[in-house]
DNA sequence: GCCAACGTTGGC
DNA sequence: GCCAACGTTGGC
């Protein structure tokens, strides 16, 4: 199982460093359009990341996301996958109510109201990017090598960006 | 704890 | 639609 650093932490004790978190990290969101597009969170403004329902997803939103955070907001799934905008953290982390929801897709009858399995954060509209960066673009990029997106087999919906891939892509 | 079977993700 | 890769489940 391959482990992750959001990269925000300097100090071993991070809980002994305010400053810790003030540092922003940086994250990567895939969402399939056809469920929820980067039209649809600038229409929102904001929306909880709700229907996480992979443990290592749901450990960076529940562990290490803090509030203003930024994200790539990158659309998988579809005909030309790409990073197509910009959003920010703009909640700490809550239970996730689609667990609780009969009537959802989401729904969990092992999660309970007392011990939740399923926590999100919410997420904020920042930018729509004029030009979105099409994966195979990412792909031939030098500076991109080591990025988590672009490893085989990389099937996570949520993924820490280092800042210097941040840079590098949004530079 | 092992591991086969199954389900899901997601690019192509 | 195909399939590689990976996560989860559950029998043992």
């Amino acid at each position: 199982m391959a482990s992750f650093d959001a990269g925000r932490r300097d100090t071993p004790n991070a809980s002994a460093n305010a400053d810790a978190e003030t540092v922003l990290a940086y994250w990567l969101m895939k969402s399939e359009p056809d469920a929820y597009s980067i039209d649809d969170l600038m229409h929102d403004g904001r929306t909880p990341w709700d229907g996480i329902r992979n443990y290592q997803a749901r450990n960076m939103m529940r562990d290490d996301m803090r509030v203003g955070d930024e994200v790539l907001f990158y659309h998988s799934s579809c005909a030309e996958p790409a990073v197509v905008g910009v959003a920010r953290v703009a909640s700490g982390p809550y239970a996730d109510p689609t667990q609780f929801d009969r009537e959802s897709k989401y729904f969990d009858p092992k999660s309970s109201k007392d011990e939740p399995r399923w926590s999100l954060v919410d997420i904020e509209f920042i930018r729509k990017l004029d030009h979105p960066i099409p994966l195979a673009e990412l792909k031939e990029r030098p500076d991109l090598d080591g990025m988590t997106l672009l490893k085989r087999g990389n099937r996570l919906s949520i993924m820490p960006v280092s800042a210097e891939h941040w840079k590098r892509i949004l530079g």
